[in-house]
DNA sequence: GTTTTAAATGCAACTGTGTTGCAAATGTAG
DNA sequence: CTACATTTGCAACACAGTTGCATTTAAAAC
């Protein structure tokens, strides 16, 4: 599905915004955060419109956000796998890069009587395959 | 120990702000934001001051810095179980509260070849105990 | 194709966090 | 008490996030 398709089955207003947004995340293997979308994005709009249009996306389950630290936040694609399960990211202190590691599940967490989980953010941070080469 | 003790015993010079930040956080069962522990203590200190303040107490290990979101970061002490293994934190999204879930280490997670993992940040998120009455 | 209307956008203004440089204040060792 | 290194307060700045409102736009109705 191409942005214009994914925002249509969204019920979604298909803007260019929109669609660049999702047009470039699409095509990075690794997450991005709001100014590497900025950059590699030809129009060039307010930065009100981004946000709305990040919750927007990640509203519906087009987009997920990825919160590394306060200072780094990054944005992918998708949310959940096949079987509707929640992946880990993996934070490279070298090269800065974050990746959806959809090979490794958030883990079940044993949970003390009475707390109630809803849901579960799993954040490595250490140096990638590229990086230790 | 004491806050004093506390912070001589990590070499540090013992001011009234360090001292204070340690003496509000640890007399809290949960997890403070900074706004909170400005609330509790009396001094009126500079937000820079706070900042640097909470920079050496976590570079020393006295506290440790919990990113529940980008809008949400709190500080509580310590940093290790006694194995030294980091634990897991639970955010109640009714009463906003985090609580160190000493009982609930991050999980040795296992990872694709080549990379190499330095820390494992596992943030559950959902209702708490009390909330849950 | 034109009209209509709800939704999205741009802009201005504002809050809050994080950061730096520098002068003044303070803790501590001698 | 004195000297000195460290910490603090202040000013200034960068940048993420948020809201209200007027304008523009997408898409449905005609
Ligand atoms: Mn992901
Ligand atoms: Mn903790
Ligand atoms: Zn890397
Ligand atoms: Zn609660």
């Amino acid at each position: 599905m191409n942005p214009s398709e994914i925002l249509f089955s969204h019920n979604l207003k298909r803007t260019s915004c929109r669609e660049g947004i999702i047009q470039v995340i699409g095509s990075n293997e690794t997450a991005l955060s709001e100014q590497e979308i900025r950059q590699q994005l030809e129009g060039n709009y307010d930065r009100t419109t981004y946000f709305r249009s990040f919750k927007t996306l990640e509203d519906s389950g087009i987009i997920h956000k990825i919160v590394v630290d306060n200072q780094t936040i990054k944005y992918a694609l998708g949310a959940y796998n096949k079987e509707n399960r929640k992946h880990a990211h993996f934070y490279c202190s070298k090269c800065q890069k974050v990746k959806c590691m959809t090979t490794v599940l958030t883990p079940e967490v044993p949970m003390p009587e009475g707390y109630r989980i809803s849901e579960t953010n799993l954040i490595i941070k250490g140096t990638c395959n590229n990086c230790n080469c």
